[in-house]
DNA sequence: GTTAGCACTCATTTCTTTCGAGTGCTAATA
DNA sequence: TATTAGCACTCGAAAGAAATGAGTGCTAAC
């Protein structure tokens, strides 16, 4: 009787076989949607595997031992573990398409938000906190930027217009005021010597020397040079810098989980601190691929009893990010992965400049876990 | 027998005793600090008011029968009534100065928001979140907003950036792409008329005709000119469109009045979806004076059992605007409208041009309330 | 290997009881 | 006439006790 044999032993390593899969498919489905622990006798009942409640229970026992689902106590249905959700994340889960109907839903959402104003990724971000009803995450980092253009409008003797393009196309402006008065030949002057040695440059290039000797060439002895040069540092460090939005933290409170305002509170504020989610330094991962990080999984220790998920987006110009929503461990992970996949890929699209909708391909979903088991 | 006659009757008109004053507002100053019901001993004991807990009773049974407080139950304590806390408000309210040590632990944060980049209002409502530990508001709008200045740069045959200035002086830019090639007499052409008939106007002020003219006058057959029209109606469309700023909403769950989370997430949806908070069209007060709005006298359904503190702002170019937090309706007034009103005479300040920090005075504090009864 | 049956466990619900803070009233006092 | 000590009374909250029932593990029969 080998499956007896294993009765009372620390988790055993063995051959899951095929009926448990299902069961521990069954027991996770369950749980995702009533978060209460599910008991023998409603898989029987629900799950359409023949056979009877007491036999599940010796399977169920099993599923405990070998560290799949764990009991709250003695008296109780199963609860799934980490484990047991990786497992189903990794190999057991029924990925999710998304109907034409949502997809065009989502579509046409997601056409509304990218095509207002600014905001894109903080925009999409609420979008899929929405979709999910999660709060949601979005990210966004570019790697190498550099400017691609300087100009410089000469406004009144005292004011002038920095205006600085990026390689992304983004143009970012400021306005500068002087106590000093400033003739149009030196703004002239400027323009074209930034434009030949400040352009295709990194911020960690723009050192003190190359400063001094643009201020010293271009005769300026006003300090203009510094201003000019410290807002491009700003604009790059700025653009450089990862931005992070979280939004509809609120819909926490939905989740059972976080009944206790403590609890919920304790992660809210985690997260509206732009805590990191992913290990910092960590790459983004491939683009279009959906992660999902499981409880224990997440190293946050505020993190650790809820689960992540997050897709990856790459606009193709350096800019790279993710949109993601944060939950409990029991979340419905088929279907937000793919609507953040979703996401993703429009965000991919929209923002590498292709106008086209994300189309009709329901969609492609890679999901990828944390394969590293202990770190 | 004057007081005795009162006994019984439903909300008697009487003048309130000086007395009383004080136990009222001592009964607000207990309950803001402790949210529990507060009884006519630890009256008696806490604030020196001469006389025994049986006086004290008397007198608080006759604060009911006028309206300002309540018991939740026979043998419990008093609570203040919105009426209440309105007198508390009005009169009894011992005005707090910040002292010069906290006028300059706010100075010196407040500086620091407002050095950095861009988004002032925000910045400051995020600020306001923190220091009274509530989810704060904020709120900007222009009256008339123009455009002072137009430059549009040339970028390549395809490509110009459109640089706006406002009159306020904030600048505004778009990079526009087109599928057709303009030379760069074109661009500048453009320039000249639009500095010269687009410059002073209101949004509403850049009609169909006035377009037309333009391209007409500009020789201008690629449609060149709506497409920079468009930008100039969207700045001064989104400048207009008051934004308003709501953050820090998780802070309501350390208030033992929304431990339960379905109130909490009620509200706090409500805030976070943009709710108005203020009755909408109403002007926004005088600058510099602190508002107070308790329990029922907000319009809003869901706020009708917290309270609204919001100090005004005005920049003096136009823009004016509210800084604010929501909390339960015991909140400590008279402190959150002193750091309220500090921030909105700051943000006054430094948005208006000026760049002195908010000086040691250490502030003169207005506060007014919904005069208006009923409404 | 599966299943019906049964005793057992234990969180949850419901009902009681106890406890005490706080009241209102009365009668004595200043 | 205003204040106060004293006391019976109220009623929520906390603590304890009992009932409930979902779900289990195990055994023995199929």
């Amino acid at each position: 009787m080998p499956a007896s044999a294993s009765r009372g032993c620390e988790r055993v390593q063995m051959e899951i076989s095929e009926r448990k899969k299902k069961i521990l498919a069954a027991v996770v489905d369950e749980y995702i949607v009533t978060a209460e622990p599910v008991g023998s006798k409603a898989l029987a009942e629900k799950a359409g595997l023949g056979c009877s409640s007491a036999t599940i229970r010796n399977e169920l026992a099993e599923l405990v031992n070998m560290g799949y689902l764990e009991q709250p106590h003695t008296s109780a249905g199963r609860v799934p573990t980490a484990l047991g959700y990786r497992m189903y994340v990794n190999e057991l889960m029924q990925k999710q398409k998304l109907s034409l109907e949502e997809t065009e839903e989502l579509n046409s959402r997601l056409e509304k938000r990218l095509s207002e104003l600014d905001n894109t990724i903080s925009d999409v971000s609420r979008l899929a906190s929405q979709l999910t009803n999660y709060p949601a995450l979005a990210l966004s980092s570019r790697s190498q930027v550099t400017i691609k253009r300087f100009d410089i409008i000469y406004v009144d003797a005292n004011t002038f217009i920095i205006v600085v393009m990026l390689d992304n196309n983004t143009v970012r402006n400021k306005l500068v005021h002087l106590p000093v008065s400033v003739d149009e030949g030196m703004v002239k002057k400027l323009s074209t010597m930034f434009n030949a040695s400040f352009t295709g440059i990194s911020d960690s290039q723009i050192t003190p020397v190359l400063i001094n000797s643009t201020e010293r060439a271009a005769d300026d002895s006003l300090g203009l040079t510094s201003v000019i040069a410290a807002f491009a540092m700003e604009v790059l460090a700025s653009e450089a810098t990862p931005s992070t939005y979280v939004t509809g933290e609120n819909r926490l409170l939905n989740q059972p989980e976080y009944r206790d305002p403590d609890k919920a509170h304790r992660l809210m504020s985690y997260l509206s601190s732009g805590g990191y989610i992913l290990p910092p330094g960590e790459d983004l991962g491939d683009t279009n691929e959906v992660r999902v990080l499981i409880g224990p999984e997440n190293i946050a220790e505020e993190l650790k009893d809820s689960s992540v998920i997050v897709a990856s987006y790459d606009a193709g110009d350096g800019t790279k990010g993710l949109i993601g929503v944060v939950g409990p461990t029991r979340m419905d992970y088929s279907v937000i992965a793919s609507k953040l996949s979703f996401l993703a890929q429009g965000l991919s699209r929209r923002l590498g400049g292709g106008e086209a909708p994300v189309e009709g391909m329901h969609n492609k979903l890679i999901i990828k876990g944390d394969d590293s088991d202990k770190r």
